[in-house]
DNA sequence: TGTACATCAGTGAACGCGCGTTCACTGATGTAC
DNA sequence: TGTACATCAGTGAACGCGCGTTCACTGATGTAC
């Protein structure tokens, strides 16, 4: 072989690295494979050295960057304390470096509206890496697991909600404003008691910003 | 002239349509001029005669579609009584209806990846149209202008960041789920004191179902 | 009222570019002897 | 230890299809006289 064991592995996982950039910057039909080859440093003609057919590239891609939200996710909780957890991944969420960023940010804003399009099977892979996304998020949330889960829910299709809304508006005053609308709306998840949410969700606001 | 006067006008609006409803059902890429221009009952060659470039019709397509959606809202609000106005929207909103027919849906779960990735002109216009949204839900919602407003535009991120991840669950159990919580937590909103606000919610969650 | 001409939405063939894919080839390194 | 051969990631030219766009043409109707 030219070259050693692991250096098809590796260029691989460039080529996929890649390609999850700009396919969360540019949508899955902002990226060509001859674009993405010479990104890797490499010509157009490896490409299916390494790949069936562009589509595969795509759908590993999307699992790639679904895989790099959930880990960040999990980093980000174990390098906070119990208490800030939840409140650490929803302010990350909500800056504006994640809207500003979208190669680098969650797949979902960015790729949902074209997974949705997809076929039940690849929907159902994604489908299971959002129930990650929800397992992981309601560890970190008060109630009961039922409870819990449903309030994970909620915060999730807030968050996405709000940085889908945050990127049209663009990085204006209105777009700002939705970060924290959308902020203080996911921290209010986080409080147990209906009775102590306003003045609750208040300091999570200020704190946050 | 062959046609009359309104022919032609009559004949760009049936192309507009079509090509918002295929827009919503399949993104930006997923038409093409001749299968439009076919189902419009035409053939591809008068394309020119009506739009200066498919890029074009996109723009146009796009902005019929936020007009649509917000049509329907005002329709929506015309028809029920001021107060089951903001719950009457939030439930059409996240009905099975809207998460299965994207194609005649709000524009915004469908294409909004899309629209932020265009340029600030294009975006310009579409945040313009996200105001009158916000506008339209805020006047609904109790409290002073200012919180009306910041709860519209929560309520507006829950929504369609709801509707996204409906459809990426496909049409299961998970993603009959994520209506329902949201529903409950757009209708959370709606509730003027949050002392009130847990039984409040259940009764608009009762409703809703 | 009738006739000649102008208009222009729509037709369908053709063009040409981009891009995904194929393929014969390269050349460095691993392996067999 | 040295030599011949096999392997295969990567190269770059070429292919071919789809699709946006162009263009010469049609033919029904409006307008001028």
């Amino acid at each position: 072989m030219r070259y050693s064991k692991e250096h098809k592995a590796e260029t691989h996982a460039r080529i996929v690295k890649k390609a999850s950039v700009r396919l969360r910057e540019r949508g899955a039909h902002g990226i060509g494979v001859a674009d993405l080859m010479k990104e890797a440093g490499l010509t157009h003609g490896g490409f299916y050295a390494h790949f069936d057919s562009r589509e595969a590239l795509v759908v590993e891609a999307f699992e790639y960057a679904m895989d790099r939200s959930i880990a960040r996710w999990r980093q980000q909780s174990a390098d906070t304390t119990p208490e800030e957890r939840f409140s650490s991944i929803v302010n990350a969420y909500l800056s504006p470096q994640h809207r500003d960023n979208p190669g680098h940010g969650c797949a979902m804003p960015a790729l949902g509206a074209e997974i949705a399009r997809e076929g039940p099977k690849t929907r159902r892979a994604f489908a299971a890496k959002l129930d990650d996304m929800i397992g992981l998020l309601a560890e970190q949330l008060p109630g009961g697991p039922d409870r819990a889960r449903k309030q994970a829910m909620a915060t999730l299709a807030t968050l996405m909600g709000t940085i889908l809304m945050a990127r049209i508006a663009g990085t204006g005053e209105m777009s700002d404003e939705f970060l924290k609308v959308g902020r203080d709306a996911a921290l209010a998840h986080a409080m147990p008691q209906p009775a102590t949410r306003r003045t609750a969700t208040k300091k999570a606001a200020s704190r946050a910003s």
